[in-house]
DNA sequence: CTGTATTTTCAATATTTACTGAAAATAAAA
DNA sequence: TTTTATTTTCAGTAAATATTGAAAATACAG
């Protein structure tokens, strides 16, 4: 039988291996893992140790964390250090990452399309049809996940999981 | 006025942009926003030529891209050269991300919760508690998540679009 | 079969990204 | 104020990832 922290640092590698996949640095997301099943909120000496990460790195990967809303600090009364924990509902983290994602990367692909289409609208021959009209295609798709998007991101605690529930 | 390969030039930086921040290969996305924007199936040495890249890596890149689905080889009778092409529809692509990511992420995720909460399921104390019950929460989560990719993956062509718009 | 075109592999290298650790800055206590 | 704790920064380094290019393998034509 294995100790909570071994099957806990079992946990934080798989999670952070999944968020490679997903673009995310994985000690980032390995605090994450570690904030969100720890019952108490953490200081970074604490992250450090249990994750043998360097001071450095703590610092900057909680900062981002935070940065994102999926991590907040905690002031704890008559505590010098500060204090660090992760929201444990995982249907506010995937609004929290909705909304972040909207406005660092959808928003900013959108506009990106937006130039390249008005930059290419009057050019002409088959290449230039087609190109514009892929352009478009995948403009209205991005739209249509801005949207979503954006709605998830303003969601209610209790209603996004009902809202999901639609589509199973 | 700029002329289209400039503006497709700018689009596919754009769209590796995009696919760095959600954990792809530049390179990978970069000769998928080529292929979606060409009117015709494209050979490995017009990719290359294009992208200003090796052969070696257009190479892997263009075979990563097929194995997940996203281009395919186009059979030109009478030529010898192998030729490639992109699915231009975004709701299909959504369609074919959403299958491979289940089945490489989503699933692997799944399996591994399971056996870390298998492997915690005797142990005692209030961290123990916390760290099954967060876990519960997060495979309960990511269920859902399997179902809505697996359904995603299994759409029709012309269903997606109207799936989606139930959530706007 | 022989020669040529094309694809595939992969060791070496380059590039990008992440991490460390110690010094500087800041904040709080004495 | 001075001392001590804590956070923040960042130049240097390490690690991970991506890319090249040339050789080997394969496929095809004559």
């Amino acid at each position: 039988m294995d100790s909570l922290a071994e099957v806990q640092n079992k946990f934080i590698g798989h999670w952070g291996t999944l968020g490679s996949a997903w673009g995310v640095n994985k000690t980032m997301t390995q605090i994450h893992a570690l904030l969100m099943t720890s019952p108490e909120a953490l200081t970074t000496d604490q992250i450090m140790t249990r994750l043998s990460i360097s001071r450095g790195n703590a610092h900057s990967n909680v900062k981002e964390l935070v940065s994102w809303g999926i991590a907040k600090q905690v002031i704890i009364t008559g505590e010098r250090k500060d204090y660090y924990t992760a929201e444990k509902d995982s249907w506010k983290l995937l609004c929290t990452i909705a909304r972040e994602r909207k406005r660092r990367e959808i928003e900013p692909a959108l506009d990106a399309l937006a130039e390249c289409l008005q930059e290419s609208k009057d050019l002409l021959g088959e290449d230039s049809e087609t190109f514009r009209k892929q352009l478009t295609e995948l403009s209205e798709f991005l739209e249509m996940a801005e949207r979503i998007f954006g709605r998830l991101g303003r969601s209610e605690k209790g209603k996004v999981l009902k809202w999901m529930m639609k589509l199973v």
